[in-house]
DNA sequence: ATTAAGTAAGTGAATATTCACACACAAAGA
DNA sequence: TCTTTGTGTGTGAATATTCACTTACTTAAT
């Protein structure tokens, strides 16, 4: 299932209507507006709105992961990938603030069963991700075999969630970057074995 | 503004179906067929949808504030107080599943002004409890001090609320309370001292 | 000539809210 | 002890609006 140009146009409108006015303001009617044509047009692209979001996420999860795998294959010891990693997630959505919402609206749309399985999907491509960085670090003993392995990755997705609901919430007014990494440091300290 | 008995029935069902089926489900006419009367019966008891939504937070964020202090007050020692802290939020939460969409839905309800504040205020109650006991501790020497106070606060929120994330969209499959403290009691092994 | 991509104008269903009205009960005046 | 009046809490029907989606038609490019 490839997408068209025009569908990305329509994914990134409708990441644009729902950082600008939540999921209440995700409608056919406001997705049309803002691609300026109607919104019978929109039908000629995807065949129901759940698609649309559908789309939407899965675009995101495939994005996510090959960034994710790039990033971290291009560094070597446990802790760079690990700051490598999560510095590569804060720039993503630094330049995507669209999608912020849609990622992290925490089950949301969760009306659907489709959409809700996208949106743990979405999370399991983080997991996916983080676990083998974990697992070495603990192995090579870089990172505190004090506390169970699954817990680590649980305290650095809640952090990192975290951050990115309080970015949204403040509407965007701070630096993500710099004040997301800083945040991701300060867990890279506590996890460290001295 | 006090709360009436009736008030409190309808807050409490209009929790039950946020659980149930999320925040497009919470419609008048669900939430009349749920306390077993007419949609416009509930208009004898709030102004309008916003006004249950409203006042449901309010409810909350009094009682969760009242359990906080008296949970906190009855213990010693930082960590103490730490571990009673999150014990006593993941109880309640057992305890009244209902609410657990409305406190971490993350915005959910983004539309009015007036409910993005109350999520806020909500938010404020838990850092206004947390601080002087991460304070403290720092300040004893019983916690860490490698990272900044504020990190720490957090990175302790956010493991909270993706414990509680995770509970929910695994639909209260697993105990939150053994799950939820073993979480908490990992997070305090690392910001300790040793 | 076929096809892709647009439009105008509709559909029925759902939405929150309001309306006039009804019933039970309590206080107060006769 | 009736009767009046007010109040709290309910009802069913109707309101205007919004929703996702459909149908029939046009236009432009291949």
């Amino acid at each position: 299932m490839d997408i068209t140009p025009r569908q990305l146009e329509i994914i990134e409108s409708a990441g644009k209507i729902l950082t600008s006015s939540g999921v209440s303001g995700l409608t056919i009617k406001n997705l049309a507006k803002e691609m300026q044509f109607s919104e019978s047009a929109i039908y000629r692209h995807f065949k129901s709105k759940e698609e649309i979001i559908l789309a939407m996420l899965e675009y995101l999860a495939l994005t996510i992961d090959e960034r994710l795998q790039n990033a971290i294959r291009a560094t070597d010891e446990p802790d760079a990938k690990f700051t490598t990693m999560f510095q590569s997630q804060f720039a993503f959505f630094e330049n995507h603030r669209y999608f912020v919402v849609a990622v992290f609206s925490d089950g949301l749309l969760k009306e659907s069963q489709s959409i809700n399985e996208a949106i743990l999907k979405l999370l399991g491509i983080i997991v996916k991700n983080l676990f083998p960085i974990l697992l070495e670090g603990q192995q090579k003993g870089v990172f505190s075999n004090t506390v169970p392995f699954e817990d680590l990755m649980y305290i650095l997705m809640g952090t990192f969630r975290l951050q990115m609901f309080r970015w949204r919430l403040e509407d965007f007014q701070f630096n993500i970057n710099e004040t997301g990494n800083k945040m991701i440091q300060s867990v890279l300290t506590l996890i460290k074995n001295k």
